[in-house]
DNA sequence: ATGGCTTGAGTGTCAAGA
């Protein structure tokens, strides 16, 4: 299955670009974050036509996250259970026995600032819930914008960013507590490019001299990084006319009936 | 150089992003 993750910033100003994105890829599910829309806002028929459902969990002007899915879903949770928070930065729901969690970190503008404290309080609500899913679905995602950068080589300027926001040491470290030993970065399963990023400030050409930060992710439990076969990130919407300045994360996963194939695929390789 | 773009809200210009 096919599995992506999309920060649109303003999914009103992205819609063009998300359904064409969906009929060119056809992804299983696209997780979507700053929608930036209440639910009454959003374009479910739109979605609709192209082929996709979609569960959403809006917010007027900030935040807003979703999942656009082709098959039915169920078990739909919107927020982090018992953590009390007006912003809509979490939804989840379950395809078939695979768990799917879209979220949107804090961005926590300044370390030592209130939004940092929120952010490492906000990683840490996320880390004991996602504990709480893993073991009731064993096959679970979790994708979105993390707001982290969890190593220098995934920072275009290292120096420059050194204990700065998305790269500061607490910052990696609730990364890194949440993946535990359980989660794996689904895009360092594989050999990758250098200097690969997912986001670029809309300044200074930052896109075009390739400055950049990786901090959109799809975390993997054992039994889907097992199957991974790919993960990418999609710079090709980075270079539309009114891009997001973030590019969709892709994963690759094969399904359990293919697995004898492809096992069958390469023993004869 | 704490700004440089972009969005939403709203019609001034600011908050927020990362």
């Amino acid at each position: 299955m096919k599995l992506a993750t999309w920060n649109v910033n303003s999914l009103k100003v992205r819609l063009p670009q998300v359904i064409d994105w969906l009929a060119a890829n056809r992804p299983d599910a696209l997780c979507l974050q700053e929608t930036k829309t209440a639910d009454a806002g959003f374009p479910f028929a739109e979605l609709e036509a192209a082929g996709y459902r979609a569960a959403h969990n809006g917010q007027k002007t900030y935040n807003g996250v979703a999942i656009l899915h082709r098959d039915e879903a169920t078990d739909i949770t919107r927020d982090i259970p018992r953590f009390a928070d007006e912003q809509k930065r979490v939804i989840a729901l379950t395809l078939g026995d695979t768990r799917l969690v879209s979220v949107y970190v804090p961005n926590g503008q300044e370390v030592g600032s209130d939004k940092y404290a929120y952010k490492l309080a906000w990683f840490a609500a996320l880390t004991a819930w996602l504990g709480e899913e893993l073991a009731r679905w064993p096959r679970l995602a979790l994708l979105g914008d993390f707001n982290v950068a969890p190593e220098d080589r995934d920072v275009h300027d290292p120096g420059a960013w050194h204990e700065r926001i998305l790269c500061s040491t607490p910052e990696r470290e609730a990364f890194r507590a949440l993946l535990g030993p359980g989660l794996a970065d689904a895009f360092r399963l594989f050999e990758q490019p250098e200097k690969s990023y997912s986001w670029w400030d809309y300044r200074n050409m930052d896109f075009r001299r390739n400055r950049g930060l990786r901090i959109d992710h799809i975390l993997l439990s054992p039994a889907l990084a097992a199957d991974c076969r790919s993960c990418v990130i999609d710079k090709a919407p980075r270079k539309l006319e009114r891009p997001s300045d973030h590019a969709p994360v892709v994963a690759d996963i094969a399904r359990p009936d293919s697995r004898g194939t492809r096992a069958g695929a390469k023993s004869q390789a």
